[in-house]
Formats: C-alpha cells, sequence, structure tokens
DNA sequence: AATAACATGCATTCAGAATGAATGTTTAGG
DNA sequence: CCTAAACATTCATTCTGAATGCATGTTATT
C-alpha cells in the first residue's frame, strides 16, 4: 500500500510554498529537494488546474498558492493527486471480476478503513503540517516491517 | 492508494475456507473464483508459511484453516501480504532521500492516517465477513471518484 | 508404482509510474 | 520588437514491481 511519488511530491511542493509568500520557479523547487525536474513540471502543471497555485508565465513567473495553507487539507490535495483509491479490484464495478463481489461484505470493511485513512487526512491543513515541527515519530505502528 | 491481487486472492481463499469444513484444492479455488491457479499457488503457500491455513501435500491433500475464523483478523492478513505499507518514500528510512523528512511533519499525519485504516481491518475477523451479507454500499464515500 | 496434491524456482509478460526530451506559449524588460 | 525566462504540452523512453506462466521437485495415498 503506498501512495505515489507524484502525490509526495504535490505535497512537497505545496509545503514548500506555505513557507514562502514570494512566487517560485520550478527550478528552484528542483533544486531545493534534488528531484527530477520533469517529474515536478507534471506536479506543478496539475496543481495549477486544480486551482491550488497560481501559475505566472513569462519573465518573473513562478508559482504561489491560490488560497491560505490554512485552508489546504492533506485530504484534498491528495484525492487530487491520486490516481485512485480502489484498494481491491471489486471497488471499480467497471473493471471487476470477482464472482461473489455481489455478495461479499469485505468491501463494505475495506470501505471504512479507507474512510478511516482519509479522515485523518481531512483534519489536517498545510499549516498545520508546516509548522515548526512538534511531535512526530512517538507514534507506535501497529505494521509488520519486513 | 491499492492493495495487490495478491492481498485480494489471499482474503478470498481464506474466505472461501471460512465457508467449508472440508479441505478444498488450489484447483478448487481457482475454477470457483476463475482466476489464475499460477499466482492462487504461490498465495495459498504464502498462507500456509504464515500459519494461517494447513497445507497437505499428496493425493486427498489440500487446504484448511489453521484457526477458527473467529480468530483470524483481516488486518492480520493483510499485514502478512502486503509487501509494504511505505506510503511515502520517508517512511522507509532505507531507501529515504527527501531532504526534509528529518523535520517535516507530514510523516506524522501519514503514520496516523495508516494506524488508522489498519485498526479498522484489525477489528473484523474473517467469521464477520464470511457471515450472510448484513449491509454494505450503504456507506458515503468521501473519495473523488475520476 | 502411479497418481494427485502442494512446493519451489525461474522466466516472461504487462501495467503503470517515473523520467527525459522537445517544442509551444506567455510575459517582462531592454 | 526582440530576447530571455518562465510555465504548458505532448511524446517517447526507462524502470519497477506485480502478475502470470512453466517446469520440475517433493510428499502422501492407494
Amino acid at each position: 500500500m503506498r501512495l505515489t511519488l507524484y502525490s509526495d511530491y504535490s505535497l512537497r511542493v505545496l509545503l514548500y510554498l506555505s513557507h514562502k509568500e514570494e512566487t517560485v520557479t520550478i527550478t528552484e523547487l528542483a533544486d531545493f529537494y534534488k528531484i527530477s525536474r520533469n517529474h515536478l513540471v507534471k506536479v506543478v502543471h496539475n496543481l495549477g488546474i486544480n486551482g491550488f497555485i497560481v501559475t505566472s508565465r513569462g519573465k518573473h513567473g513562478g508559482i504561489r498558492l491560490a488560497r491560505p495553507a490554512r485552508e489546504i487539507t492533506v485530504g484534498e490535495v491528495v484525492r487530487h493527486t491520486e490516481p485512485d483509491f480502489d484498494l481491491l479490484e471489486c471497488f471499480n464495478p467497471q473493471t471487476d471480476h470477482c464472482v461473489i463481489s455481489s455478495t461479499c461484505s469485505l468491501k463494505g470493511v475495506l470501505f471504512e478503513a479507507r474512510s478511516a485513512f482519509i479522515n485523518v487526512l481531512d483534519r489536517y491543513t498545510l499549516a498545520d503540517v508546516a509548522a515548526p515541527k512538534v511531535q512526530a515519530e512517538i507514534r507506535s505502528i501497529p505494521i509488520i516491517q519486513k
């Protein structure tokens, strides 16, 4: 279970913008994070289309947040950057071929789990995340790391 | 954000076994679900190694649950079948290259979301899921389907 | 011994993410 | 009005990992 690098980069861009008032360029971002400029170009483009940032072309162009960091939640961002949240085949009726999906209640359980996941992300804004570090690492992880 | 078919098939196998008392064969499972027998072979093997099922070779061999369905949670299964739960690059210190991960509190937020997800799965057993359908589809989905 | 089952490893295919590259479009400033 | 600096857009390529297929081994019953 993973998110895409695309979502990762999207969040990093917005986080960077949450700290800076002035417009920043894609090149500045790529240099700071030491990541692929090509990939960033698409990430930024998409963030613009979805109204998270304002982009301006030409000399002295660049990008900035379209709304205050306090008004953008992590959940909202991820919903726009992940290709889908189809945990199992049966989540997408178009491509589902499972012979028991009509009577299977596993789907409901995973729906509930997915909602719980997204709900947490909806409770945090970019401002929360951009704030100086308070706590982290302190949580126990109920996951087996192989 | 997806789970693997591998996890999907693992759950389907265990669900099928939750209904049947007798041992069943991989061929029977593949035929019932109309899925790749090759893939199932590995799924079953892994379920055996992880103590969810008992496998027996030879004529009249097959597989059956190693423990009562009531004692196996969905969360426990998924933990053993998913390759990892590394939502972002920074979840794995071995391969993390993010320049801000040491001070970034996004990780904490995603840790919390992941825990919320797994906690739901830990609350349901195979017996719950195998029980005759009660409700499903009724939940609202706070996800944008593109 | 033969047969029916799971075990195991290797090779191959496939999908989709990630990356790279080229060209177009817009805007500011000399 | 021309140039440079920026984002926009499309296409091609690489890469990873999941999914699948296949061949052979091992075990157990009859």
